[in-house]
DNA sequence: AATGAATGAGGATTCATTCAT
DNA sequence: GATGAATGAATCCTCATTCAT
């Protein structure tokens, strides 16, 4: 009798090792061994649930992303009113289920992996579109034309806090980044009002 | 007597060369014979000079860091006033030195590398600690003591810009980068001010 | 279920392998290339079941003891009394299972590899204690406070009667080589007890 | 004006730090250049010396074996009788000159190369039939026909003590190897006359 | 479904040797 | 006479990937 159902299973474990290994070497230079050994199988098995290395990567980001989108989403959900979803979208992404050391390290691989492989370039390109696309539909209620450029900004400056965060060593500091983008977007707020 | 004086010479190209590998290949994962092929020499004689892979990085990154330092130095010279210094520190981030695709790339490497190599991070806290020192310096006239929130997220923002570009395919906007940092500058100004 | 056990048939080959090719090479340095071709495989495999060079050449150190050891045991099993028992400890040691060209060739790196390793170094340590132990076990009713010395001068006869051997081309001879230490202790009983 | 002369100079420095260099190192895996820096001079200039390594060690092993002989020799000229020369013979192979750790070392590394090199193996040959020569010559007014085998008695004796010593850390103790050889030579005249 | 077995390709590094000056 | 410059060849080792079972 075949195990059945072990699909989804292997590999929801492979992607959380992939971004387990990744934050446990510090490095990007993991390999499949190692991430299918953390996950408690065979590289050949990982392999064969995934076809490749990158595509192994690729998923781990498509899971990071996710995580983050259905984070978002909650949050704004419970928002009411511009300012309220703006506050909720930029707590998101510090909280601590995106902001932990690994997650941070494995972004920063997936930086590096989308200057090669086109698939993650366009999964990271979706998250950038989606961040500023949140961000100026409920800036432009506040601030009209301003809109795009505010939220280039406070995306630039999420972006940087995170890589700043990825190469502290201890624990990172979410509450302190989400108070410098919360103070930005009230600078932003009022002087586009001014 | 044997030709003589090639060492500058040959460090000097593989420098150039590393950089301008890893911008080419747009990866992180260059290889010493990649490198030495581009500067014109064996990848015996690349070993021969700087001893391994991880110090041909290292010279590398503290030749990104040399010229970008030398460039603020250079502005800061020129510059009158606090605010004027603080422009000029911004701009020499962003001009044609430093923002152009390939050292952006090996930005990211550097990056990658300080979360491996204990001087690499060396390097990175020294710049990172000089842009701070600088923007605080001549933040602290003009906002008093809100100079250092306003340094780092200066400092975030900057990287962050940074990273985005790395991303772009085509010629880096170093301009609009600029804008964005003085826009924001300019607003946390005014901000502590009021 | 996968193709199982080819371990220790793979260590064994490899093992041999490596005497045989020491002793064809007439030379220490052989590479694990060599090796792994003459045991039919690739030396990627060579590595995998290994771990690298030198554990590959401990191996093979310890599997020429190991039979040497086993020698001397089965021929002590079947000898009577003290004279009997030196008789058969020295006969072992240039018996035909141990006094092939190959593995006197072995031999010769394992002295050069216990200068530079610890762990060939103990092994050859314990080699000699072992040889000394039993010179002395049953040299001491015999000759009594004579042993030791006893002891240490067959012990240093055939370790030359084995480099000597070592450089001969052509086939090995035991046979002379036991008359050789078999005489001298006769010499040396015959002497202590005068 | 080209210093004259230096040829002669240079080889005997190169020849010196090889031995030294093998010795310092406990390896017999000395570079060309470890052993051109030890002698103060760049490893080409050992090339253009030499021709090559392989001439240089037999270049080594030729200066340590001339030592030994003439070692010999003079000892030779100053005994008188049969018994004086043979105890002359053997205390001059252990004596401060030619028992130093680093030559002891070299010893070794000749023994290896002599397995490949036709032109060590021969030097090595030389060696051991003079001192066959010797020894025989001086044991057959005591005991005959019983020289040769004597004589290839004593010989392995010496290589295995040298063999042995090779593996100590530590002072060697020529000494105790001089006092076990000529306990073995009084044993087999004795033996040899009953 | 799962894995041990196996390898080809490649990568960092070393080193003896050659050459122009 | 002397050496810095330079490299081709080799070596150990790693790793993603494939395959038979």
């Amino acid at each position: 009798m075949p195990k059945l159902g072990m699909e989804p299973i292997r590999r929801a474990a492979l992607v959380e090792a992939t971004i387990a290994e990744i934050g446990a070497q510090g490095t990007l230079d993991v390999t499949v061994s190692q991430i299918a050994r953390r996950a408690g199988m065979s590289s050949a098995l990982a392999h064969h649930y995934f076809g490749g290395k990158e595509q192994i990567f690729l998923a781990a980001m498509r899971h990071v992303l996710a995580v983050y989108g259905a984070e978002v989403r909650g949050a704004l959900a419970m928002a009411e009113g511009p300012q309220a979803r703006l506050i909720a979208v930029i707590r998101a992404g510090f909280n601590s289920s995106n902001f932990r050391p690994e997650v941070i390290a494995a972004w920063l691989n997936f930086y590096a992996l989308a200057r090669t492989s086109p698939e993650a370039g366009r999964l990271l390109a979706v998250y950038k579109g989606r961040l500023a696309a949140n961000l100026v539909h409920d800036l432009r209620p506040l601030v009209g034309e301003a809109a795009p450029g505010i939220a280039e900004r406070l995306g630039g400056l999420i972006d940087g806090l995170y890589l700043r965060e990825g190469l502290r060593r201890g624990a990172p500091d979410g509450a302190g980044a989400t108070a410098h983008v919360l103070w930005m977007l009230d600078l932003e707020i009022k002087g586009a009002l001014a």
